[in-house]
RNA sequence: GGAGAGAUGGCAGAGCGGUCUAAUGCGGCGGUCUUGAAAACCGUUGACUCAAAAGGUCCGGGGGUUCGAAUCCCUCUCUCUCCGCCA
């Protein structure tokens, strides 16, 4: 959620900001404002008469004390009418207060000046690549039919226990998974990251918070006995551990990962795009995310593009990273940076990660604040990435290092499966 | 699932209709004293809103009773204790 201030103190630069994101309906900016100037107006009428209530209320008090009851008497009528003026302005009030919120919710995040101008995904920019995109040998094959060449993963399987798009991991591939699930997290805590295993389900408040509601609603698996959503990614509830919190500024930065099932509804899709492991409904991921000074968090975003572009050459997949353009990012993002690796036997790139800088606006939601040396409250900025998301990796080191009757993992995973190079049969 | 108790400021904890602008303790901050520190003493110390002052709001959430609610009533959520069930 974007600060009313922010709005305020210069609407034609957040519009002009909306447009970077190729938002609809700039417009809203001053219907805001409108809305809030009302509020005001309304706020002020209403604490002037509940001032009068309640000196005169005192008033009330002290005469009864004394026994003056035919002067309380009086006074009692005074508050009676006061009262009855103060029903309207408290319902209208409450009307204007909805009415702004409803619309504020309804504006994202304001784009960085960092990032391009652009519609589709066309026009994100290439940061880097790395890595090298292998020569397969001839009769290789994409992973749908390694998967079942080697009988790691069984989607027919999935589908007769839960639904199409749901896999069941098996063997090796069970431990592959297992395996680089363990590494994320160690490779993540060693660079100062605290580990966390959230419940994988949440409430409304916190599906709220990160910004799932209202805009994602049916992306998300929901239990309406209880009233919780699964979540789409841990950033959900690690992220909501500090709501409503205000810390102090030498605990900051807050880094924190966990791993977790993330469940998404993803309703619509087909396709060769969304094979095998290119999109399932249920995957597993590692994510970071930290809470940070608003003065470091275009640093950290740095740091924690490093820390994932080293994380991937270590698994020895050719990556690039992208620069998200204004109309690709996502709603709650004032930044993003999206990592791919290149799949060799589909010949495409399968993104694995997201990081993004948030800045204020998920932090405004849950207003997660800390104390600046003035003792002032401040909202912190709020960033996240994934490291990493299983599933594409999987069907990369399968297809990547694919040989004869054989596939070869890269030497980060051997502690897993012995020192031989050659797994999978 | 059944029975009971409870939710108050960073924490602990009083408060049972009218100076509650919430006692007290701990913690934090500032000061006195000290070479420095500790101790002791003195002072100070919540959030939100309005440009600011004044004012207003906030005692788990929502609603009600009353001239007036932390305090009474209803309701929801959560926590704890005991019993039951259970990996």
């Amino acid at each position: 959620m974007l600060q009313l201030q922010v709005l305020r103190q210069n609407p034609q630069a957040v519009k002009d900001r909306l447009c970077v994101k190729n938002f609809a309906e700039p417009q809203l900016v001053d219907t805001i404002i409108t809305l809030d100037d009302e509020r005001k107006k309304l706020q002020q009428e209403f604490d002037n008469n509940q001032a009068k209530v309640n000196s005169t209320s005192k008033e009330i008090g002290g005469l009864m004390a004394k026994g003056q009851k035919e002067e309380a008497e009086i006074k009692k009528q005074e508050v009676g009418i006061l009262k009855s003026t103060l029903q309207p302005i408290s319902e209208k009030l409450a009307v204007v207060e909805k009415q702004l919120h409803d619309e504020l919710v309804k504006l994202p995040n304001l784009p960085s000046v960092q990032v391009p101008v652009g519609k589709t995904p066309a026009d994100n920019v290439v940061v880097r690549e790395g890595g090298i995109k292998p020569q397969l040998p001839a009769g290789s094959v994409p992973h749908w039919d390694l998967i079942k060449k080697y009988d790691i993963v069984d989607f027919e399987t999935g589908a007769k226990i839960t639904g199409s798009g749901f896999a069941l991991f098996k063997g090796k591939g069970a431990k592959l998974q297992r395996a680089l699930i363990q590494y994320f997290l160690d490779y993540n805590t060693a660079a100062g990251y605290t580990e966390y295993h959230p419940p994988f389900m949440v409430n409304e408040a916190s599906a709220y918070g990160t910004g799932q509601l209202p805009d994602k609603e049916g992306q998300m698996y929901y239990m309406p006995g209880d009233k919780f959503y699964m979540i789409p990614t841990s950033e959900v509830p690690i992220t909501n551990i500090y709501r409503d919190e205000i810390l102090k500024e030498e605990n900051l930065p807050v880094q924190m990962t966990a791993y977790s099932p993330c469940f998404r509804r993803e309703a619509g899709s087909f396709g060769k795009d969304v094979r095998g492991l290119n999109r399932v409904h249920q995957f597993e991921k590692v994510e970071i995310v930290q809470i940070v000074h608003p003065d470091k968090s275009y640093d950290v975003l740095d740091e924690m593009v490093m820390h994932i572009e080293n994380l991937l050459k270590s698994l020895e997949l050719p990556y690039r990273i992208l620069r998200l353009c204004g109309g690709d990012m996502g709603f709650a993002s004032a930044i993003t940076y999206d990592f791919e690796v290149y799949s060799a036997a589909q010949q495409r790139w399968l993104e694995v990660s997201s990081v993004t800088n948030f800045e204020t606006f998920q932090s405004n939601r849950m207003k997660i604040r800390f104390k600046d040396d003035s003792g002032k409250s401040q909202l912190v900025h709020t960033l996240n990435g994934s490291s990493l998301a299983l599933p594409r990796i999987i069907a990369c080191l399968l297809e990547n290092n694919q040989a004869e009757g054989q596939i070869r993992l890269p030497p980060v995973l051997h502690p897993w499966f012995g020192a031989e190079a050659i797994y999978m049969k």
